[in-house]
DNA sequence: TTGAAAGCGCTAACAA
DNA sequence: TTGTTAGCGCTTTCAA
């Protein structure tokens, strides 16, 4: 039972396959296969034949093919809109990192936040028979983009996968998706009544796309906490457009410029907050001794920024992980907190330098 | 040649396959493969069949049976050091992008920066059988990881498929790599030639893990720089540590601390920039009055710093692009840039705000 | 502890 | 224009 032969080497183009493999240590593929996955019992002697032959060939097993076998692709997909973002990036670390300790691979994918080409990349994810498919961020309000979600949903369960939603709300009751969400109006209530407790009333609220789920919910929160306190949300004080730094720039510059009277800002997110506090440092104005400004999500720069910013602290790196890991667990694990297959992440403010209580002389009525 | 029957539908679990699309468009799988591909000619009515059956039973093909079949997995791997590190996530941005331009998906994986994790990650690439494997970043000059990539490189070739080093040094001549690599040396040498000609002599060149083959070149463009003018770099001009933001924060409060005699800063790339230019902020500094910064890289964030980051433009998304091109190049193609399989993409000076002429009394002596 | 053999779901000759 | 028939490379009973 030695090496039979070398004709198995390097057979140009066509790669080493565990045929040639069982051929060279002289025993069959199943056997082969068995050293391979360790999952059945094999004589030390045979082992080591075999590993001496995949060693001298360069075998590297054909995953395809594997998958084919036995229907495990140990892959999870995801899907953001932008990989750039912050917000983004720091939650497909997360899921990566999971995913690599459980040892699976992942496929990312951007949709530029267009809903056709989501679904698209769901479909191929699905084709990939990937074992989750997250999909991250919040969603426009679209009965149609629902309805082929929750279909897609459908599709995943019937082949034993998941689909997980992060930071995004659910597609409806019968879907059989898992959820991982923050409390995006909680979060905003409690910074906006962090601004009230500072003594603000002219608060503004900026950025964030009209319609998208999360600045809807931000948008209510800071609606909720305005009037949970008798104060007027008149409609100069609420402008949305996006969620950007670049927008946060633009907007704000505007407003100083017409010298709308706010003692505090609220941002939609930590980028649009970057961008409005650059306005303002350019346009000579103090944060927080003219202008209080506080943001969401807490990516890890605004602390890094001058002052650091006060913001909502949104745990996005364990927002992936805990997805992958939701997405992987038995629904019938009855005692983990994953039961339900929905986990609401809690937020907190936290407060920096950016917040501060109102100059007696409001900024804007200077000069 | 109606459909046949109801029974292929939802068949618990058991997802639906080609088989049950041709039994219930009355055709055989060669034909459903056929109108799926649309490779072949088919008749319009069985198209609409075919359709309608897959429809119906809400069938995906198996990506991984069609790869084991066909050979071609429409897929691109991809390693970094970290996803959220913008250098990285801008190339795999650009990755994603083109990638999925050419109907592929993108499978992405972190190494930490550890080599055998990046090894380790390869092979598992080749298992996916992807078209092309793009490793990004510096390395350390180590014979034995070098010798590794090469063998992987080699095991790629055998599968028709590409090993690409995206901004990593050659692992050897005779290794059947890609490399889509910008000029370190040059970019640093013109960036430093420019703060000399504003009239600077003690410059101090700031981060960079030392040995990494991205900081030794643009240590050695910096040297170059100085040289060719005949300015020393004692050893106290030379900081080297890390790529980031707070190691450039950490060392540049030291720097400032110590009052060292330097009238311009050399960061090693944009992060380290930024953490370097919030520390002279705090400890009232002034940029580029009382002292100049350059970084490198460009990353979009740096022009909207306060004041803007002068630097070196490289083209990162681009480059991540370009490498998903090169790879799926055809080395025959002889007429193209591809031909030689090495890409130098050039890199130039922003001029922007963070540096100017050395003030007359040097910062470091005032008080 | 090992081998033989039947697939996994699809593609691609080769015929018809 | 369509069907038949081999595989692709692996896993997994079932026997031995």
């Amino acid at each position: 039972m030695t090496t039979q032969s070398e004709r198995a080497t390097m057979r140009g183009g066509h790669s080493v396959t565990m045929t040639d493999v069982a051929e060279r240590a002289g025993v069959s593929t199943a056997t082969v296969s068995r050293v391979l996955n360790g999952n059945y019992p094999v004589a030390q002697a045979t082992k080591d034949a075999v590993k001496r032959a995949i060693d001298d060939l360069g075998y590297t097993a054909n995953a395809h093919a594997r998958a084919l076998a036995s229907s495990a692709t140990h892959s999870v997909g995801i899907i953001v809109n932008d990989l750039v973002d912050p917000f983004f990036s720091y939650i497909v670390r997360g899921v990566e990192q999971e995913a690599s300790t459980t040892g699976r691979l992942c496929i990312v994918a951007a949709s530029q936040g267009d809903v056709d080409r989501e679904i698209e990349l769901i479909d191929r994810m699905i084709s990939q028979r990937t074992d989750a498919v997250i999909v991250v961020g919040g969603a426009y309000d679209d009965a149609g983009a629902r309805r082929r979600m929750a279909e897609r949903a459908r599709a995943l369960a019937g082949i034993g996968s998941t689909l997980v939603l992060c930071g995004r709300p659910s597609v409806g009751d019968k879907a059989p998706t898992k959820i991982v969400g923050y409390d995006n109006e909680g979060g905003a209530f409690a910074v906006t009544e962090h601004l009230i407790s500072l003594g603000h009333r002219r608060i503004l609220y900026l950025g964030g796309p009209v319609g998208l789920s999360t600045s809807v919910a931000r948008l209510a929160g800071y609606r909720r906490a305005m009037q949970s306190r008798g104060l007027d949300v008149p409609t100069e004080l609420v402008r949305q457009g996006a969620f950007g730094r670049r927008f946060g720039h633009a907007e704000m510059s505007e407003i100083l410029a017409s010298k709308l009277d706010v003692t505090a800002v609220f941002a939609a997110n930590d980028l649009v907050a970057a961008g409005a506090l650059d306005a303002m440092t350019a346009a000579g104005v103090r944060v927080p001794e003219d202008i209080s400004l506080v943001g969401y999500d807490d990516i890890p720069q605004s602390s890094e920024l001058t002052p650091k910013l006060t913001t909502v602290h949104v745990p996005l790196e364990e927002m992936g992980r805990e997805s992958v890991r939701l997405a992987l667990s038995q629904d019938d694990d009855a005692f983990g907190r994953h039961a339900d297959g929905e986990i609401i992440i809690g937020t907190r403010v936290v407060v920096r330098e950016s917040a501060a209580a109102p100059a007696a002389t409001p900024w804007a009525s200077r000069r």
